[in-house]
RNA sequence: GCCCCCAUCGUCUAGCCAGGUCCAGGACACCGCCCUUUCAAGGCGGAGAGCGCGGGUUCGAAUCCCGCUGGGGGUGCCA
């Protein structure tokens, strides 16, 4: 059976990287009916923390990654020390007493002398009678892995290809720290070796660590896993995406008002292309079917914030049920200050969902439909200000008055003020909706008069007329206007 | 410095493994037109890469080989 697993450290919230490998690690497994695992990698005490495994649990979930085994690497210490002890045992690994003080100096002095830098190997030899005195002198050691001289470690990459790399790069390398607690090269084998993980998909930066990790294998006597090392995200400027480009978590973008399928289906196209030539739309059951680590690119891809913005405007325009959308707006909604009844934000859905591409973006479109909040816009007040547009409104509310209200039914009315007052069509609309939404753009004014109550629609008109009537020189209509639409609290069937 | 990986429109990519059907296809962004009460959306059309450069191999190379250049990653008692 296949098994592949997702392998985060809780050191920061979500990152839409390693968002791609969970995911492209969970296809694969979800792909070949196998089991997808996800281990919280916290053996850096200094950096893991409680609170980011929360976030990172719910990243995942939110992106909709359901796992089938969950462990955390801090639960499994003793296991750990097991298998160090075994290595220990049959000499795969020595106490090693440097301290980091002469670690760092060796460094150094390397690099002066400009030859790439390795562990020296000080320890290796030490007897056991050294050994010995020097636990006796409660000195602090680590463990390290004696790396066999002269090797070159060869694997098959299901991405990249065939892979050589020398031990020559690396000298023998920590596998317990000197407070007890195992490094990431030793726990990751152990822990894919235990948990019968079959394939490792993971970002390339891991390659250099895969010799490492192959050799600790051998040690053991295990068989190593199928690699699947992933090119990285890069950002704008061709670098790895980093914060330095903005927002990268995908809590960043749940945040701003994208959607979880829009996101997943954005990550996939990213490094990964459909057999399919001209597809980009994909659900995550279509995914699971035609994933597939051969059609995995193996170079680096530019993270497009355009892109993931247009796709997730198609979700939202098309893709998603109206009523999810309903379910994924209305949060936002509520943080902006609204609290709209569901039947009547689904009722506004229907004619406006094709006019924005992120969740607040929507948030900010819909605004007119909701009483309570209206603030006007310069332009739009200048348009107020106008003789015009006082003649338009009041006719408009003349014939308002006199009639149901309806969006053909104010196409009509805008017809015969048009032609009533001799103006252009654009005139007469321009007035309607500054007075109606306070801006100059935005959605249809027929489709807002359609579904708004006649009498907000009633209201709004009335008090831009009455108070752009009775101006006085002290108050400019800004004032006016303003003053007047935030004294009205809610309107009935809006609220 | 050393090691490893990568290289097709501005960006994501198809094509490369099994060389000719590719004077390179699609998508985002961009430009124009149409629709129109505005911004969008939508429809139609356009521009945009001779496939990083240089050598080979071949009747023929984006596709195979070598070198160079460029970019990225790694070089920890981080993961």
């Amino acid at each position: 059976m296949v098994v592949s697993r997702f392998a985060p450290s809780p050191t920061g919230y979500l990152h839409l990287g390693n968002a791609r490998t969970a995911i492209f690690s969970y296809l694969f497994a979800r792909h070949h009916g196998g089991k997808f695992i996800l281990r919280v990698e916290d053996t850096d005490r200094e950096r893991s923390t409680q609170e980011f495994e929360q976030m990172l649990l719910q990243d995942l979930q939110w992106l909709g990654l359901e796992w089938d085994e969950f462990y955390r690497q801090s639960d499994r210490f003793d296991l750990y020390k097991e298998y160090a002890q075994k290595l220990l045992e049959s000499g795969h690994a020595y106490p090693c007493f440097c301290t980091v003080e002469e670690l760092e100096s060796e460094r150094k002095r390397a690099e002066e002398k400009g030859v790439p830098y390795r562990y020296s190997g000080k320890c290796r030899a030490l007897t056991p009678q050294q050994v010995e005195g020097y636990k006796k002198e409660g000195r602090p050691y680590t463990l390290r892995f004696r790396v066999p001289d002269g090797r070159v470690v060869v694997f098959e990459d299901l991405i990249k290809g065939h892979i050589s790399i020398s031990v020559e790069d690396f000298g023998d390398f920590v596998i317990v720290r000197s407070d007890g607690t195992p490094t990431y090269n030793f726990v990751v084998v152990v822990d894919d070796a235990t948990m019968g993980v079959t394939h490792v998909i993971r970002g390339e930066d891991h390659i250099p660590n895969t010799p490492k990790q192959i050799l600790i294998y051998e040690a053991l006597g295990l068989q190593p896993p199928r690699f699947a090392h992933l090119p990285v995200i890069l950002g704008e400027d061709r670098s790895k995406l980093s914060k330095r480009h903005g927002a990268v978590s995908v809590r960043n973008y749940r945040e701003e008002g994208y959607l979880p399928d829009a996101l997943f289906n954005y990550l996939c196209l990213l490094g990964w292309s459909p057999p399919e030539e001209g597809k980009e739309l994909f659900s995550k059951e279509e995914l699971i079917r035609l994933f597939s680590l051969e059609r995995v690119n193996s170079s680096p891809a530019v993270f497009s914030k355009e892109k993931l913005r247009w796709l997730n405007g198609v979700y939202i325009r098309e893709v998603l049920p109206l009523d999810r959308l309903v379910e994924e707006l209305l949060p936002f909604l509520e943080r902006a200050g609204y609290r709209p009844d569901k039947d009547y934000l689904r009722r506004v859905l229907q004619k406006t969902r094709d006019s924005f591409e992120t969740l607040k973006e929507g948030v900010q479109r819909l605004r007119p439909f909701f009483a309570g909040e209206l603030t006007y816009s310069e332009e739009a007040l200048k348009t107020l200000q106008t003789q015009q547009a006082t003649a338009v409104l009041s006719a408009f509310l003349h014939k308002l008055q006199q009639r149901e209200l309806s969006g053909e039914g104010v196409k009509a009315i805008a017809k015969e003020i048009q032609k009533e007052l001799g103006l252009k069509a654009k005139e007469v609309w321009h007035a309607l909706r500054a007075c109606l939404t306070g801006e100059l753009e935005g959605v249809g004014v027929d489709i807002l008069c359609e579904v708004l109550p006649k009498e907000e629609v009633l209201g709004r008109v009335e008090r831009a007329l009455s108070k752009s009537g009775h101006r006085r020189p002290a108050d400019t209509p800004q004032a006016l206007l303003c003053e007047d639409f935030h004294r009205r609290e809610d309107s009935p069937g809006l609220s």
